[in-house]
DNA sequence: GATGAATGAGCGTTCATTCAT
DNA sequence: AATGAATGAACGCTCATTCAT
């Protein structure tokens, strides 16, 4: 660890952000200690409150690194092409990518719920992935792809929903390969419906 | 508080029950105390452990609520008629409730991942859910209603990882409104689709 | 359990007492609940204060079973005849006898020594039994079986206090015969001696 | 209180464990707390827990302690000479070092019991110093001191309960002087016997 | 910059004892 | 006489955080 150029405290942080996601996502927020990340890095405890005030900031900044993640996977996978394709792209990228995990976000969204300061952000991030998607449906909608009276403001909730429901479903035993399939159907059935002719 | 009659055991257990469900609820698994459930009912912290062994005890039996009320109003809110209609219903009547919160779905979910025996239990939990969604639409496949061709499996996950994805959008700050016009117009496009008729 | 006559409440406190008895020689002092007693019984927690001041009081009473079924078999097994004979008889009538276990003894010796009353207590039955002992060497002496330049008072301590080791030694394992046969040969040398001829 | 030197984390150890061998003696095992330990450190309960796993693995330490002091007096004791004179030169040293208390012996006695890795610690200590004792018996043996047709083996048995039945009486109330003399008039009784040559 | 010994507040749990019934 | 629900004080243990080194 030479300590002689600026970004050795950036890369410090980061080395612990990078333990301490594993380690609250294996054993969530309150199952965590500080000794758990210390010794996951082969540092001294005390070494981690040099680069964060508290264990709640710490968290705060991990946090920070979901959505980023949501966003690079999101922007790549979706192109111009088929609508059904790109979503089974994004739904097998998220799974793929390591860095993440289901668990995190839902340890998240319990801590969020107590805490103000990571509901706001939590929020903001969830408002910009929403605007992401409505974009991307609005868009369709111009190009002649999707209806034209589709609301998509809730159509992108629904998917987003869709999307967290089946990670959460990830986290209590559903296979992976299952989930996938879910997806799809469900993506699909939201394009070309389920009823009959015959139906209303 | 008389305690002659025999059902007062069972009295004294619900009325725990009741106040850990809001405590959980309110400052998660970790953060409640026994001591908090205990102030609540204005009664000493060894009074818990005379009607449940151990805290995680309790909880499990708070885990245990939830279902009972989903499959409550499921079972009311699914008949025949009109699905989207159905579907709203449901998903006001779940609104509605005042027992159950989205907060503790989440806060089981957490801790189902580290916690096995809570992990099945939610996981069974969940399957029967998936059941009785799949035997509906299954039905409607019968009828005719909806096509032949469905994997009422996958899209009976779908629909219930719609509601829960949906559920956890209320916790970080959408209103319940917009919750249920996503719910309903993503129910509607599930039935109609969303393409054009030129699409492929 | 009638109520009728007199001695209803002697029988009670008997009971309990034989209960009590078996739960702190399992588990000692500390390691004893009320409840465990109670539960023995199959009576209520609170019916032992019916009878029992306290715990402490409760086990105050148990002490004084001990010497009762010491005495009693030292009477019976020190009679006329060889003097190791009758040692070995006493011995082997201490082993069957199933009253009392050596647990309890050391048992008490522990709390007798933050007890004061207790302390008195177990002193007094000890000065008790060591005066029958050397009653009985005295007699001896008198016979003209043993020296007449022994000490009594020393040797009946000497007595008691391998009698007691020897008590401990089963605590940790040693086996019933083990235990007997050095309880005889130790008799047997205290008789004879083990020096050889030549020694001075 | 410096903490640079290495020897810092061992000293810290020794010195809960010399505080906490007095609090054992005093108060016995389940008598004793965590927190009168720290107390007579003048440190906090936690600190405690830097050094030892536990109460119970604290405990275990000092059980190692008692049977080091005898080990040691043991071979400083018994020595070429008089064997009454080794014996009563052992029994003083063993009486001066202030260090171990009988107390502390009992207790450890009593939560065996019930603990199968104390018994076993226990047992195998009882043996050792068994064989010590054994051992030199039977040189005496082969010397020509003692008899031929000695049983070494329950003789050293009786010896070891002979000390442990006067530790126990010192614990009620005999005065170190009268426990002496009965450890020296029983000692020699072994050696010399007690009957007359009449006796048979 | 880094350590790790120390703290202190707090947690889950137990249990002798009481007392309304 | 008997119950057993309730108490409350205490215990073993943990851990985020601090600070002398």
């Amino acid at each position: 660890m030479p300590r002689v150029y600026p970004e050795y405290k950036t890369e410090a942080k980061s080395r612990i952000l990078r333990a301490s996601l594993q380690a609250f996502s294996e054993k969530g927020y309150d199952g965590t200690t500080m000794n758990d990340v210390a010794k996951r890095l082969g540092v001294s405890k005390g070494a981690l409150y040099l680069y964060f005030k508290s264990k709640g900031e710490l968290f705060k900044e991990i946090c920070e690194l979901g959505p980023q993640i949501l966003v690079k996977i999101m922007f790549t996978s979706f192109k111009d092409g088929d609508l059904l394709e790109n979503a089974e792209t994004f739904f097998n990228m998220m799974l793929e990518q390591s860095v993440w995990t289901p668990n995190l976000s839902f340890e998240i969204l319990s801590e969020s719920s107590r805490n103000p300061t990571l509901k706001k952000m939590v929020k903001q991030n969830y408002d910009k992935t929403l605007n992401t998607v409505r974009a991307f449906l609005e868009e369709q909608k111009r190009k002649g792809v999707l209806k034209r009276d589709l609301e998509t403001h809730q159509l992108a909730m629904g998917l987003v929903a869709l999307f967290d429901g089946l990670m959460a479903s990830l986290l209590i035993g559903t296979g992976e390969a299952e989930a996938k399939q879910a997806w799809n159907q469900t993506v699909k059935a939201m394009l070309h419906g389920t009823l009959t002719r015959a139906s209303p």
